[in-house]
DNA sequence: AAATATACATAATTTTCTTATGCATAAGTA
DNA sequence: TACTTATGCATAAGAAAATTATGTATATTT
């Protein structure tokens, strides 16, 4: 994912987020937008995306269709009711992490 | 620590940065400087404290300095000359993080 | 007298990730 | 043609970092 640690918890937030500007997506396509957003700086990995999807998806975040492309198996996700509203918390969330490790490593700014 | 999993991994970050900012500080200590900072937000455990305390000392980034003080057992921690040095990459680390989520939720501003 | 605050510690468990492996098809390259 | 890379999914073993629970002990407040 990256060499920091700070990535740790971070992975369904991205996810979720992501899928409020695409409608649907897949795994691999997530990976590589990731990718080409953050300009290499983050690479998922599969290992950790996938469980992330399955277990987004058993909590009623997501719903899965499949579809096949050029003889290939995808799966795209999509946000459900629920993982909409979850996304605004846990970018509500983001917000305040960032502000709280601002607060901590930058009091003389706050 | 937080009902939000995203502190996961910035435990050291934020230890590190405190002692930068106050020579030595013993464990009590930092978990009530962190909930004050925080304004209650942030609430360090002991089990994650101690154990992340006692390996930065193993990994040599921390000195320790035991004291007596009222009668009760201190334990005072103190940056070495390379935990002075990781700290800069940590909060090197914190600002790109912050940065690369930004990207990812706010694309637009960036 | 009892509860809370101060001060340390560790063990069992959970969460989240890395690393490794596996299967399969398509496309590009030597 | 053979090999590598890209596309696309999945899971298992292990590591790292936390939570939760528990333990010990002294000081202070109610």
């Amino acid at each position: 994912m990256s060499n920091s640690k700070l990535y740790k918890g971070s992975l369904n937030t991205i996810i979720l987020k992501l899928l409020t500007e695409h409608d649907k997506m897949y795994g691999y396509e997530i990976t590589q937008k990731v990718k080409s957003i953050t300009k290499g700086e983050l690479n998922i990995t599969e290992g950790a995306l996938y469980p992330a999807l399955h277990k987004l998806e058993a909590e009623g975040l997501l719903d899965v269709e499949v579809a096949k492309v050029d003889n290939r198996l995808r799966k795209y996700y999509k946000l459900t009711e629920n993982g909409t509203k979850e996304t605004i918390n846990k970018l509500s969330e983001l917000a305040d992490y960032i502000k709280t490790m601002q607060s901590l490593v930058n009091p003389k700014l706050v």
